[in-house]
DNA sequence: ATCATATATCACCATTTGGTGACATCTGTC
DNA sequence: GACAGATGTCACCAAATGGTGATATATGAT
C-alpha cells in the first residue's frame, strides 16, 4: 500500500483549492482529481464520491473558522455583551475577508439547498457556536432584546457584505474596496451593535 | 416574418422560469431554448448569447422590484426617517420572500462577479435607489450616523436572511420557517433601525 | 516465493454543454 | 410572380462532465 493517508490528504488538499478559486460552479470529481494528479476513481474509493470529499471538507471547517477567531480570544474577556457581539461580528468579517474558501461556501449555502451543502453550513454554525460559548462567560444581553434574532441579523450582514465586497467591491452603493471603506464598515458594526444592545433607562 | 417580438418575449420569459427554477447553475442558452420550445440559435440571433438574455432580465428588473415595493407607497408618506428605512427594509424582506427569480438573482451576485451579473445587481440597485427617491421626500436621518453604511448594513441583513431562509430555513440557529419566525424576524428588524436611528440626547 | 488484497491508473461510456454552418421557409417589395 | 432578406430548424462539432469496468502494480501475510 502505497500511502492512502496520504492521497487522502491531497484530495481534500486540493478539493479546498479547487473550490477557493473555481468556485462551487466549477467543483467536481474531474477538476479535483486533475488538481491532486491523481485518478479521480479513488474519490470514489476513499470517499464515495463529490459527497464525501465535501464531507470531509466540512469536518474541518469548524476548526478552521475556529483559528480565525483565536487572535479576539487572545484579546481576553470582553467587559460587556455588547462587546463580546462586537468581536463576533468584526472577528467574522475579518475571517471572510481573509478565506477566500470561507467566502466560497458561504456563497454556496445560500445559492444551493442541496443535502451536499447542508453539512458544510452546520460545520460552519459549530464552529461560531463553538467561539461563543468558550468565549462568553457570564455575559448576557440586556433584557427586552430579542438577542439570538438579533445577532442573526448581524451576522447576516456581516456575511453578505463580505461576500458582496468580494464579488461586485460595493453593495447599495457603499463602496467596498480599500481600507478606508472597511473602517467606515466596521464602524457601522460598531454604531449598530452599540444601539441595539444599549442599556436604555 | 413570423413573429420576431412574440419570440423575443418568450425567450426572456423562458430564461426567466429557467433562472427561478433552476438558479443561475442550471442558466445557459440550451435549457433556455428547450424551455422556450425554440432553436437556441435564436438566442444567439436575436440576444447575441446569454449574455444578451441576461441584460434583458435586468432591463425588466428594476421595474419587478418597484412593483413589489408599490404596495408601501400606497401607505402614505413615512412620518420619519426611522419609519422610511423600517419600510425599505421589510419591503425588500417581502419581495424577497415573495419572488424566486429575485433571490436567485441575488445568490447569483454574491457567487459570481462576472460582468454577466454586473448588469443584474446594477439594475436591483436600481430598482431600489428609485422607490428611496420616490418616497424619501424632506426626511433626513438624524445627524452623527453613517446612514448609507447603516442601511447597507440593513439591507445586507435583509437579503442574507431571505436567502439562508430559502436554502436552509434558518441562520444562525433561528428558524426561518413559519410566519411566526418571520413576526420574530421582523420585530428585530424594527427593533435594530429603531435603535440605530434613534435621536440621542 | 506465493497468493490475496489494497492501491492506483487507464480506457471507455453516455450525456450535456456552448457554439456554428447549412438548409428550409416565410414575408414584404418590386 | 420573382427575388431578397428575415425568420426558423436541423445537424453537427469539440469539449467537458459524472460514472464504471478492466487492468496493472505494489504490499503484506503465510
Amino acid at each position: 500500500m502505497r500511502d492512502r493517508d496520504g492521497r487522502e490528504r491531497a484530495l481534500v488538499e486540493a478539493a479546498k483549492e479547487v473550490l477557493a478559486e473555481d468556485g462551487f460552479q466549477g467543483f467536481g470529481v474531474n477538476a479535483v482529481a486533475r488538481r491532486a494528479s491523481c485518478d479521480k476513481q479513488l474519490i470514489y474509493r476513499y470517499f464515495g464520491g463529490v459527497d464525501g470529499l465535501v464531507g470531509a471538507i466540512g469536518a474541518e471547517l469548524a476548526e478552521r473558522l475556529r483559528d480565525h477567531l483565536a487572535p479576539l480570544a487572545a484579546m481576553g474577556r470582553p467587559k460587556s455583551y455588547t462587546e463580546l457581539v462586537q468581536r463576533m461580528a468584526l472577528g467574522l468579517m475579518q475571517a471572510l475577508r481573509e478565506d477566500l474558501l470561507l467566502r466560497r461556501i458561504a456563497a454556496w449555502e445560500v445559492s444551493d439547498s442541496s443535502a451536499l451543502v447542508k453539512s458544510l453550513t452546520a460545520a460552519r454554525s459549530r464552529g461560531m457556536a463553538l467561539w461563543v460559548g468558550e468565549t462568553r462567560g457570564e455575559l448576557a444581553p440586556p433584557p427586552g432584546v430579542d438577542a439570538p434574532a438579533m445577532n442573526a441579523l448581524i451576522l447576516s450582514a456581516v456575511q453578505h457584505i463580505a461576500l458582496s465586497a468580494a464579488s461586485a467591491g460595493e453593495f447599495a452603493g457603499v463602496a467596498l474596496r480599500d481600507e478606508s471603506d472597511w473602517e467606515r464598515v466596521r464602524n457601522a458594526i460598531k454604531a449598530m451593535v452599540n444601539s441595539v444592545y444599549v442599556v436604555r433607562s
